[in-house]
DNA sequence: CTTGATCCTGTAGTTGCTACAGGAGTTATA
DNA sequence: TATAACTCCTGTAGCAACTACAGGATCAAG
């Protein structure tokens, strides 16, 4: 069993952050010691390693912890693991075509910014059309 | 002068948000009515339209603020603004290459992920795997 | 004169942390 | 043994950009 710190350490989870997921109720709040420091064992600090590949995954909280609960059931339900991620996956996909819009109309309103222009053009665009 | 709530459908920003616009000094304080109620000139309008072009294409708040006030400059300092979206164009690329890696990353999780498995190939490697 | 729409202020919730403040206990060195 | 430096504790507040009330005032229409 060891200190926070050193869950920190061996999770990456930041001391803060395990704190908080405590709170927040994402992980079990740890045995303690004597002197009231938490203290983790293996497992516990197995799970902050999994939440912290999920959330870089880009999983949200809530996904990332009943991910872990699956894992945890006797099925390893497959099925609703694949559907938890491919909804995300559908939700990675969607932000990028997002993005992938922002980046093409942001390339279109600053081509004509050049330095010497007496009206900034994409000034000019945001002001007035409203094709954006 | 119009109140509010026709402000809010003449832009598109949402009367709470203009309310919060307001408190955080991203637009001035309006005049107001006899009774207390704010009202709004076409000008104002202007700027919350303009404001919610900027956030739609994803300038935050702040940036969103920069750019109407370098609208309103004498000299429409075309170069300051270009400096501000080539900024925001970088960091749009840069989600988009980090989502991509990521769409990657969770393409493979799932990969072998069908009904029927003992064990669920996608927990076992969140579970065990350093690569990811 | 009542109903329903609109407005007001002020506060709290959202997501996932991060950063203190202020105190207590532990470890290493002189 | 004293003291410095470290780690830990609880509790609270801040970030971004809203959103959602609560509880009350005012206004327009029938």
């Amino acid at each position: 069993m060891i200190a926070i710190g050193e869950a920190s350490r061996q999770s990456g989870v930041g001391i803060e952050t395990i704190r908080y997921y405590e709170r927040e109720g994402i992980v079990p709040r740890p045995a303690r010691a004597l002197n009231n420091r938490r203290l983790y064992s293996a497992n516990d600090v197995g799970r902050l390693r999994f939440l912290k590949k999920c959330r870089d995954l880009g999983f949200p909280l809530s996904d990332a912890k009943a991910l872990w609960e699956l894992s945890e059931g006797s099925a390893e339900d497959c099925r609703s693991v694949k559907e938890l991620a491919e909804a995300h996956i559908a939700s990675v996909r969607s932000k990028i075509s997002e993005l992938r819009r922002l980046e093409h109309a942001l390339s279109e309103l600053t081509a004509n910014c050049d330095s010497g222009n007496v009206q900034c053009p994409m000034l000019q665009r945001l002001r007035t059309m409203d094709d954006i």
